[in-house]
DNA sequence: AGCTGGCACTCAGTGAGGCCGAGTGCCAGA
DNA sequence: TCTGGCACTCGGCCTCACTGAGTGCCAGCT
């Protein structure tokens, strides 16, 4: 068990080398934090620190940095998260009230985190699984060409071309659009495979081809869209990596492009509240040297979808908790008043 | 006038340099390439092309190496624009034609033009302003609130909410819905404003507030998205852009987020074919060392928007040309066939 | 038992000095 | 007009020594 004394070394070494980015030495720590011991001192504490894998030496004869399990403890417990001040709150609400649409309520969100925290910051659109249909509408492309638009509740909108496999009377469609419409609307896109099954059934035979190619078109919109979209920016806060990134940096930007990748990391983010990913806990390799802080968000109690910053391990942990919670919230206001 | 020779000694410096990424000399050349004199009349001819402005030293008792004003001779000049061979092409379509939406389009062909250029991928949505209207859609959300819905022929759906001053009955919005889009369907967007000027008018007294808020939304939705959306990809493709890049790297990643500055890039490119800028031929400081090649795609004849990439001034031009050219080719073919 | 001061040791970073070689410019001769 | 020869330049690299921040350990103090 570390003494009282010890998670202040470890507090002060985190918050020196995140600041300066350098390995910090014993005697800069006592003078830079009133200690209120020897430089002697502080240096056996370090040796157990050293000892239990929270901080680690780059080489001999310099000073230490943290681990990722050195991370982990100071997250967990000795900082808070720092809220931000009123004039930042202010600033968010009225960035975010600009926006028209959903399109733009994420891209202004993506700029918002990655300013303030001065980081890559990654926004996940509202989820298709969570969300509920406001409305599908389908439209006359050709007699046997059919559009299908499918809106959902948060704004979302993906439509899908329908090629009919005979041709389809604007009263059958009329029909078709009026019976999917009261069935679905204001469910939960989970529960419409079972809701619209028997739909077919109840058309004429003609048309039930028809109904039914709309309708796997409808089901396989929904599977195709849980994999869901992402937006991202704030890229040039990489070059504030270090100083040997070329090497850093690479792999980064790479994992930053598979929407894959990028969804796995905040899909893991289970906790309802935030969730700090540090270094090796990010399973993806090349993600390894970085840090993801992540929070769901949402119009309501439940949370849509999810977002986030990516940043090196040396980050200010409790500045960027604050900016992601503190943003993910007006971002769940606005969606509720849209 | 530079003698033809002369003119190979450059061509054979930009391939040089180009393929090394080093100075060239005038020793190498001769080897490399069958120039047929000695290293000496090489040297003359170099030195005859640094007065001119063609190449430069990077320091004395160094090799040469292309200035922007020696690519754009070799571009117009020198080189041509190399096809792509017949799997590449097959790969592009295989790949693109799996496309399920625009935004898939899109996704894709980014994905593509970064892979194969080794570059960053940029590619504009198509425009709205060269669009036409496929479908707009009126959905009742609430006695007052409306949802409208504009669908392009090029696949693009943009949505807004409309808040009515007054509730609108459903018989009066199957009204609007019809006649709106009797008069707009297949109308390209810039005519759309006249189209529907006198609309209110054959309206009763009560509902035309209502229409005219719509309309307003409606031309409002069409004048913002002319501001048009981008896709960008393969960034990860920077880091192969210099030894020194923590300097050269940063502007361009800024850049790169600004839309705006990306779609100036795009949109200088004038001309109805491809486009090249090299260097500080792009207004944009920071994009200064870099070449960026752009052309216009489209369903039919005409270019709805414009793709490209952006890499270093020192790239393969042909190559580059090349597969821009091919990308932005069947991706018209795919639009024109959705 | 824990803290402190002292001391020897380590080693990354820096700067000076020297060598090497690719590359140049120029000139005289074919 | 081209070529071979020659002197010159200078960036890159290697070596070497020095410096200083930082460490580990130990004996002594509280």
């Amino acid at each position: 068990m570390l003494s009282e004394r010890r998670l202040e070394v470890l507090r002060a070494i985190v918050q020196d080398y995140v600041g300066t980015e350098e390995p910090v030495g014993s005697k800069a720590l006592t003078e830079r934090h009133g200690l209120g011991v020897s430089p002697a001192t502080v240096r056996n504490d370090m040796a157990v620190l050293e000892d239990e894998g929270y901080i680690a030496q780059p080489h001999t004869s310099a000073g230490r940095i943290p681990t990722d399990k050195g991370y982990r403890l100071f997250v967990d417990r000795l900082a808070g998260v720092k809220p931000l001040s009123s004039p930042e709150r202010r600033a968010i609400q009225n960035f975010l009230e600009g926006a028209v649409d959903l399109d733009d309520v994420v891209a202004r969100t993506v700029r918002l985190l990655a300013q303030l925290t001065r980081q890559v910051a990654v926004v996940q659109y509202p989820s298709l699984t969570r969300s509920t249909v406001r409305h599908v509408e389908l439209l006359a492309l050709a007699p046997a060409r059919l559009m299908l638009v499918l809106i959902t509740d948060t704004g979302r909108v993906e439509q899908r071309h329908v090629d009919c496999p005979a041709p389809f009377s604007d009263t059958s469609l009329a029909d078709l659009r009026a019976r999917l419409n009261s069935r679905v609307v204001g469910r939960r896109f989970t529960d419409v495979p079972q809701l619209v099954q028997d739909l077919p059934e109840s058309f004429d035979l003609e048309d039930r081809g028809t109904v039914a190619t709309v309708l796997s078109t409808l089901l396989e919109t929904l599977v195709e869209d849980t994999e869901e979209r992402l937006m991202i920016g704030g890229t040039a806060n990489l070059t504030r990596f270090g100083h040997d990134f070329p090497l850093t940096i690479r792999p980064v930007l790479e994992a930053l492009e598979e929407q894959v990748v990028l969804l796995k990391l905040l899909g893991e983010a289970q906790d309802p509240g935030m969730t700090v990913r540090i270094g090796h806990e990010n399973l993806h390799e090349g993600l390894t040297s970085t840090s993801v802080v992540a929070v769901g968000y949402g119009s309501g109690d439940e949370a849509v979808a999810k977002l986030g910053v990516v940043g090196p391990t040396r980050m200010d942990y409790p500045g960027t908790m604050g900016a992601v919670r503190a943003v993910a919230r007006y971002v769940g206001q606005i969606l509720a008043e849209s």
